[in-house]
DNA sequence: TGTTTCACTTAGGAGTCCCCCT
DNA sequence: AGGGGGACTCCTAAGTGAAACA
């Protein structure tokens, strides 16, 4: 644990140094401070110092905000700690114990302040989706068989049906009828009148153009594409950052969502329904009173700029389909995000350490005499055990019913008392989480068995399965149970241990890398299989699934071949007994090799891609499994990191690739 | 004490990019 | 050089859980 805080501190000494001492925000001060720094140093200590700058400009863009920053960035470190810092710099290794004793660190005062989040914010707003272009007068709606010109309002939100014509989406009477309805509210009363029938709405030569834009885009010179490219990549150096303490981090959705038709997910009740577009009006800005403001477009107020750095957004607002909250917040790669993920693990780690004398409690507490008592520890049982979700309740008819842990009803299991040769099995069938089917089945104890029977006597299958039971109830008490302990605990806990247990269990040292990374997708399998993370099978899967074969089949041959090359090279040496003759055996050896080597990567890669056709991969990867695992056993046996962890998952790990030595272990 | 609100994490699919093979 | 297909990025919905509220 020391060694944990030692390296995570070594991090944000480096990068968060002197941000606590940023009190005052009056720009004089500042530069006041920076005059000291400047005529305080040694001329080394000048160029450390401007070498740091420059570290800093490349990291920075050119962009007035950052130009800005990197100035405030030197201004903000007062001399003394600037004078620290270039010190520190050498010897940071030795100094690390003291400095960690007299700085209050930002990481480590978040944790023991009131949820304060940050001290300094500055960032230039959302991006607004682009304003509603009209369709060419070629472009045609007809009603009912005749052509009809519609308002611009009303068109807009036409085209927005029209895009999803080849979707089944828009065949679904829900969607129809809630699309149609939300329509009729944007359309002028001339047209209300008019149109009384979505069935008698031609949209095909709306959908017709937006497929050949779509090509056109398609096709467009290599110019033109990088000019969009470019002007992207500017929007991005503008608006995709901002400064949070000292530093420069890069925002996750800095665009706000444009206007269109909500898509649901399973059975909703609201699809089909206009999502509006938001302006500036809608907007509120979270930012620190001592920044530079964002500006809402000329002509525009925001909603609201609050200066609140007990929370983490920089800008909120509120959608019309649920009524809720959307935010936007900083990407994974952040500070503030990476030490929550971090703080994450280091929960599930505690858990490890309590969980069996957890599971003995819940073991005894199914032998309660109080009913709800019961029905806690066989739903902990059953979050423990199959990685369910908690299972909050939700509003009727809002959303798609969909349900975890404690909001199972009667109906989504069966009972069995003897199946396939086994005792006393459930059988689970439920829509989860984005109403991703949870299909199970699976032998409990006895004990659970009959407590099960007895929480489904005399209920009707839409009835609660636990009855006395809901999330607060339970993570109230799994609180008293570990400080910090909640349901979704023991998902994270149970992802990250099945992979140390699996990474442990099948690696075989003796392997190849291929073989190895084919083991770590197995590992990483076994979790999602736990997690039940499915994907709809990819459209291409079978024929890239004959593809790889052809190409397998294609390196067999390939590989007798250079046998049967090998065998007659070896026996004209045998004759000949001449360099050259031994020289071309070698070579056709090496050949053989390499071709056996890369027919096996191509086995190694069927196999992999054939067990992973409807698993998901990427969700435990980058939620429930502790980071430090994967860099540990890239460590320890010799597999770069680059093959396990793409660019932007490594920038999310960031504090895990520093801080995880070869022998960690969850 | 139950309900609502808010903040934040987790999730799968769509869209885009880019690399490798032909 | 073109294009097929996998990898990666973006998007935003859908969860969890704590705090505020009634």
């Amino acid at each position: 644990m020391d060694q944990i805080i030692v390296a995570i501190r070594s991090r944000h000494v480096l990068l968060h140094f002197g941000s606590e001492h940023r009190d005052s925000s009056d720009k004089k001060h500042r530069d006041k401070e920076r005059l000291k720094l400047k005529d305080g140093s040694s001329d080394k200590q000048k160029d450390k110092h401007k070498e740091k700058k420059k570290e800093e400009r490349a990291d920075s863009s050119s962009f007035d905000l950052f130009g800005d920053m990197v100035q405030i960035n030197n201004v903000l470190v007062p001399a003394l700690c600037g004078a620290i810092l270039v010190a520190c710099v050498g010897m940071l290794v030795y100094i690390l114990p003291s400095l960690c004793f007299f700085m209050p660190f930002r990481w480590e005062e978040e944790r023991y302040t009131d949820g304060v989040k940050w001290k300094f914010l500055e960032h230039k707003g959302p991006v607004f989706a682009p304003p509603y272009d009209p369709l060419p007068s070629n472009v045609k709606f007809y009603y009912d068989g005749k052509h009809m010109k519609l308002s611009s309002t009303a068109e807009e939100v036409a085209t927005f049906f029209a895009k999803m014509l080849d979707h089944e989406y828009t065949t679904k009477e829900v969607f129809r009828k809630n699309f149609y309805k939300d329509w009729r509210k944007e359309m002028t009363s001339e047209e209300k009148s008019k149109i009384t029938d979505l069935n008698k709405c031609d949209f095909s030569e709306m959908s017709e153009y937006f497929k050949a834009q779509s090509e056109a885009r398609k096709a467009m010179t290599k110019e033109d594409k990088q000019k969009i490219k470019e002007e992207n990549e500017r929007i991005l150096q503008e608006y995709g950052f901002c400064i949070m303490d000292n530093h420069k981090e890069r925002i996750a959705n800095f665009r706000i969502e444009p206007p269109g038709l909500f898509r649901g997910r399973g059975d909703h009740p609201k699809m089909g329904m206009l999502k509006r577009r938001i302006r500036p009006e809608d907007i509120i800005v979270n930012c620190s009173k001592d920044s530079k403001h964002p500006k809402p477009p000329p002509g525009t107020k925001w909603k609201e700029v609050r200066h609140d750095n007990k929370v983490t957004w920089l800008v909120s607002w509120t959608e019309n389909i649920q009524g809720s909250i959307k935010y936007i917040m900083l990407n994974p790669s952040s500070r503030i995000k990476g030490e929550k993920d971090w703080q994450k693990y280091e929960t599930a780690r505690r858990l490890k350490k309590c969980v069996e004398r957890i599971r003995a409690q819940y073991r005894d507490d199914w032998k309660s005499k109080e009913m709800r008592i019961r029905q806690r520890a066989v739903a902990l049982y059953f979050i423990d055990k199959l990685a369910l979700r908690a299972g909050n309740e939700k509003e009727e008819g809002e959303t798609a019913d969909t349900v975890g842990c404690c909001s199972l009803r009667v109906e989504h299991l069966t009972l069995h008392q003897e199946m396939d040769g086994q005792e006393y099995v459930v059988e689970f069938d439920f829509l989860g989480k984005d109403s991703i089917r949870y299909y199970n089945k699976v032998p409990v104890e006895k004990r659970v068995f009959k407590n099960l029977q007895l929480f489904m006597e005399d209920k009707e299958p839409e009835d609660d399965l636990f009855d006395r039971l809901n999330t607060s109830i339970l993570n109230k008490h799994l609180q008293e149970l570990m400080d910090g302990l909640t349901a979704k605990v023991f998902r994270t806990y149970n992802a990250s241990i099945t992979l140390q247990q699996q990474l442990n269990e099948i690696t075989n040292s003796e392997d190849n890398v291929p073989a190895k990374i084919l083991s770590y997708n197995r590992a990483n399998r076994a979790v999602a299989i736990l997690c039940n993370h499915q994907r709809a099978p990819p459209k291409t899967f079978e024929k890239s699934m004959q593809n790889l074969q052809t190409k397998i089949d294609a390196k067999k041959e390939q590989l007798a071949d250079a046998k049967r090359e090998l065998k007659s090279a070896k026996a004209d040496a045998k004759v000949r007994r001449d360099e050259k003759s031994k020289k071309a055996v070698e070579s056709k050896k090496k050949a053989v090799q390499r071709i056996e080597e890369q027919l096996m990567k191509l086995e190694v890669q069927a196999t992999d891609r054939e067990e992973n056709k409807q698993i998901a991969l990427g969700t435990s990867k980058l939620n429930y499994l502790d980071p430090r695992i994967s860099i540990a056993w890239c460590k320890k046996f010799g597999i770069p990191i680059e093959k396990i962890y793409n660019k932007t998952q490594r920038e999310k790990f960031a504090w895990a690739i520093d801080m995880a030595e070869k022998d960690f272990q969850f």
